[in-house]
DNA sequence: CTGGGTAACATTTTT
DNA sequence: TGTTACCCAG
């Protein structure tokens, strides 16, 4: 046994199996760990800390551990206390993003900007680039700001400032001006003394690079490095932690090719790779020994991820009973799939499985609903986790703003956000009016407000509503010298009628409103500054903990990953949905791969028992369609499925249906496989639907339409009809068209 | 300036 | 199906 040969000083060590042991004993230089799912990676990362505290080989504040959520960085920090107590305080612990704010505060003036400067979020920053793209006279129907705040992303993603990306970038992106335009949301961002994320770690490389000094002053403090989620990283992180490794390369990354999830968002599986390179003398110690999951379900998931060819190759065994097979069923449409789920969980409830412990995991946010309506009406106790996060929501938003712009007067941004919010008389028409007086006098919106309300250029309501509002500002400010911040924020929403706005509103999301932002003062009152408010809702604060209780959890496969069921569905294994055809349209078989290992993440998830399902037939955004097998169930093992359709559904002798013999299912050829989506896409065509008594039109009838004249039908849906005009085919509804 | 009505649209989202 | 963005009448 192990634990014989373990120092007495170390227990800890003889609880790990060899290459844990070695990732964990391994302190000096480069280390690469590579991670399979339910490995023990959490384990090795904790054990490694307390190891280099226990050995003392450095001070609790000269590691460096980074995480990618909070939620990984507190437990994390919960588990090292747990080791090696209150010491683990010391330890430089949080997000790329928080540490990089740390870091950027201490040293903002170097890059332009003011300690207190602004964390803006993705609202702001759309808000910009629309008034940017305005300014240039570029259609924003054409060219959506989120699209190209999208390419602006990616380029900060990569570690590229504007004077870095070639003038030929971003292609027709905003017309070709995306590089321009980047360069001014950048100098329009140190004129608001703001940040966004991606500039977090793009300040910090410039820093490092532009600031020998400064970078050495982060060398000598931290001599251990240590890195989660490392396939999750973008250029402009891993940049940073090169930066930070450099001299004593004590750098440690743990991750997962296979998990990699986030490519759209700019992470680098590449990075792992780079790695090796950047560190040819790097130790690299693989954990293949999976901990987690049944020997069917751990089956099924290599065999589906071995279909991916850039992987750097991992084969994970287990130890545990081959257990149950991956159930895979087929069924007619969404709603019947849904309906056996429930009963499925209705089952094992009944055979004592706890529902706390069941999940459901989709591909897309929508998909959760059609579960939702079922276990309501089982009276089935469930949560969705994820959705909008606390600091997304719009009243959240707009009280973070009225303290934003008390905290910092120039924050253009936050003032437009609440000009109007609630309704006070300042339209579209009086903003305007502001930027062209601020652009005249080069002063922030606020400040050339109180110049501008002394003239007859804004007159009417516009006028003594911006007035008061600026007299509000004044007397709020003076608040905030002699009262607690939390006091100040809570006469804000009140003197500025925002509290009574949504006290008037009688939607039913209202109460919940105004809960949040009590739940906002509450949280206001333990910080010592309004400013270190701000910074702690942009970066760190989550939403409410989920209600306790037995619940079946319902969530997308992206926030799965890092979590564990006894019981998880896998629901909606269709093509065009999963693997999903748009992620497919913008990257193809880079795309295909990184779904792929979505669908591997989803079955890893697994304890126990893991259900694979599919519809023939889907209602999506109300229209229906047919749909084949997703391409990832056929790379599902035989041996390891248990697969049980309905008669006539996959797997029986071909035909989807007795009512359309026009579309028999084959499982998709090789060839057509390598040839991409795009075939089976079209094979998946939208399918006469039941006959819809609200539309008792049919194909080939002649109707006639007021503003389109005479057409033909061509094509019938529920309440809608495709009809061919002498202009062109059109989508009507049903009830704007008169049999001819 | 406001609010109603309608057309267009609809991945994933750690920070 | 549900949301949001825009247009026009009051």
């Amino acid at each position: 046994m192990t634990s014989a040969s373990a120092d007495p000083g170390t227990p800890y060590l003889s609880r790990l199996n060899p290459p844990q042991r070695a990732a964990v004993e391994k302190l000096d230089g480069p280390l690469l760990v590579l991670a399979g799912a339910g490995t023990g990676k959490t384990r090795v990362l904790t054990t490694r800390l307390g190891h280099i505290l226990g050995t003392r080989r450095a001070f609790p504040s000269q590691i460096l551990a980074v995480t990618f959520t909070n939620k990984a960085a507190r437990e994390m920090k919960e588990r090292v206390t747990a080791m090696i107590g209150p010491l683990a305080e010391g330890i430089w612990l949080g997000t790329f993003h928080s540490l990089a704010a740390r870091i950027l505060r201490r040293h903002a003036e170097l890059l332009g900007l003011k300690p207190n400067f602004t964390i803006l979020d993705t609202d702001d920053q759309i808000r910009l680039i629309k008034q940017l793209l305005e300014a240039e006279r570029i259609d924003d129907k054409k060219w959506p700001a989120r699209v190209v705040l999208h390419t602006i992303e990616r380029w900060k993603d990569r570690g590229l400032t504007p004077d870095r990306v070639p003038a030929d970038a971003g292609g027709e992106v905003a017309a070709g001006r995306a590089v321009a335009i980047y360069a001014q949301y950048q100098e329009r961002l140190r004129v608001l003394n703001a940040c966004d994320f991606g500039d977090l770690l793009l300040h910090n490389v410039t820093l490092f690079t532009t600031r020998p000094d400064v970078l050495d002053e982060y060398h000598r403090r931290f001599r251990y490095i240590l890195v989660d989620e490392y396939q999750d990283t973008n250029v402009a992180q891993y940049l940073w932690l090169r930066l930070l490794a450099q001299g004593h390369r004590n750098l440690c990354c743990v991750g997962d090719d296979d998990q990699s999830v986030y490519g759209w968002r700019g992470a680098e599986v590449g990075n792992i790779l780079r790695f090796e390179k950047d560190f040819p003398d790097a130790t690299i110690v693989r954990l293949e020994q999976n901990y987690r999951s049944t020997g069917h379900i751990l089956a099924c998931a290599s065999a589906l991820i071995a279909h991916n060819r850039s992987r750097l190759g991992k084969t994970l065994w287990t130890a545990a009973e081959p257990g149950e097979r991956v159930h895979l069923r087929g069924l007619w449409d969404g709603e019947e799939e849904a309906r056996w789920i429930g009963e499925e969980i209705e089952t094992l409830q009944r055979d004592g499985q706890r529902l706390g412990e069941i999940a459901l995991l989709v591909r897309a946010g929508f998909q959760t609903r059609e579960f939702e309506e079922r276990f309501i009406a089982l009276g089935l106790p469930y949560r969705v986790v994820g959705g909008p996060r606390f600091y997304e929501r719009a009243e959240i938003r707009d009280a973070l703003a009225y303290a934003r712009i008390l905290a910092q007067p120039a924050d253009d941004l936050a003032f437009e956000r609440i000009a109007n919010v609630p309704r006070r008389g300042i339209g579209d028409k009086a903003i305007q009016t502001l930027h062209r007086a601020s652009r005249a006098a080069q002063l922030p919106l606020t400040a050339a407000a109180e110049q501008l309300v002394e003239t007859d250029e804004i007159k009417g309501p516009a006028r003594s509503g911006l007035k008061r509002l600026l007299e509000d500002f004044r007397r709020w400010r003076d608040l905030l010298a002699t009262k607690h911040h939390a006091e100040v924020m809570e006469t804000v929403l009140d003197e500025s009628g925002y509290t009574a706005m949504w006290q008037a509103d009688r939607s039913a999301d209202a109460p919940g409103r105004l809960e949040n932002l009590k739940e906002l003062i509450t949280a206001l009152e333990a910080f010592e500054t309004l400013a270190a408010f701000l910074e702690h809702v942009s970066l760190v604060m989550e939403n409410a903990e989920a209600s306790p209780g037995d619940m079946v959890s319902l969530m997308t496969l992206h926030s799965a990953k890092g979590l564990e069921f006894d019981v998880v569905f896998l629901p909606g294994w269709e093509e065009g949905l999963f693997p999903h055809p748009r992620a497919l349209d913008e990257k193809g078989e880079e795309a295909l791969e990184e779904e792929r290992r979505l669908a591997h993440v989803g079955l890893t998830r697994a304890r126990r028992r893991a259900y694979v399902s599919f519809a023939a037939n889907r209602r999506i955004h109300n229209m229906w369609q047919s749909s084949i097998p997703s391409r990832f169930v056929s790379e599902l093992p035989e041996e390891h499925v248990d697969r049980r359709s309905e008669p006539g559904l996959w797997g029986g002798r071909g035909a989807f249906n007795e009512y359309d013999q026009t579309y028999e299912w084959r499982a998709p050829s090789a060839a057509t496989l390598r040839r991409g989506p795009r075939l089976i896409e079209a094979k998946a065509e939208v399918v006469a639907p039941r006959p819809s008594p609200s539309a008792p039109y049919a194909r080939g009838e002649r109707v006639f339409h007021e503003k389109f004249g005479y057409g033909t039908v061509v094509a019938v849906e529920a309440g809608k009809l495709d009809v061919e005009f002498g202009t062109g085919r059109k989508k009507v509804m049903d009830g704007f068209v008169k049999r001819a």
